[in-house]
DNA sequence: GCACGGATTTCC
DNA sequence: GAAATCCGTGCG
């Protein structure tokens, strides 16, 4: 028989968002669409943006209109506007009053989606998550992050973050998390030597 | 008010 | 390699 698709309940983003940022690879992202449909795609790339002192996190910044919800409580969704053409899409971690967001950058379709859904940009845009969205809870509602198969360690891999190289040393840090091997990650690991 | 630049993507 | 294209933030 198949598993029953629970919801993940909001405790598992109080957590650090180092670990949130890698237990949610594997994660099914669902959307139940009005127009669309149901869409479905397993979380295969994330980031961790954690703390005022992290230089590339929003809440460098500190509390500003843009990012309250990111000190607000865990397991709701934090979506901003890039470049000025593209929403990207964020969960809550950490406790509430602590600031921090995990951006998912890569899903894996499974039902429902047209369009390419490997980087950040492109996988609102294929599953239409956009700034509607902001600040609803993921664990109810048209927009839901559901348990998965969990991602063995052997699977994982870690490096410092896409787009980021204005933030110093944090640009550095190892917070970014992906599937080994997965197409729909949206930068290929370094080549190993050959 | 206004200038600056960004957690990206696409096209030349 | 650079444009596209908004808006939050910082400063006046």
């Amino acid at each position: 028989m198949s598993v029953t698709p629970s919801p993940i309940a909001p405790e598992f983003y109080a957590d650090d968002p180092i670990l949130v940022a890698r237990n949610l690879l594997g994660a099914i992202l669902v959307h139940s669409h009005p127009v669309h449909g149901e869409m479905r795609a397993k979380i295969v790339e994330t980031e961790a943006y954690r703390g005022e002192e992290d230089q590339a996190c929003h809440a460098r910044a500190g509390r500003t209109p843009r990012t309250e919800a990111l000190y607000g409580p865990p397991g709701h969704a934090y979506v901003y506007l890039i470049y000025g053409m593209y929403d990207l899409f964020n969960v809550v971690a950490w406790p509430e009053g602590q600031p921090a967001g995990i951006l998912i950058r890569g899903v894996e379709p499974l039902e429902g989606i047209d369009g390419k859904t490997h980087g950040p940009g492109r996988l609102t845009r294929a599953m239409h998550i956009n700034r509607d969205y902001h600040g609803v809870p993921l664990w109810k509602g048209n927009l839901c992050i559901m348990h998965g198969e969990p991602i063995p360690e052997k699977q994982v891999r870690s490096g410092p973050r896409i787009g980021v190289d204005y933030a110093g040393n944090w640009a550095q840090k190892p917070w970014r998390f992906w599937i080994n091997n997965n197409p729909y990650v949206s930068v290929k690991p370094p080549k190993s030597k050959s």
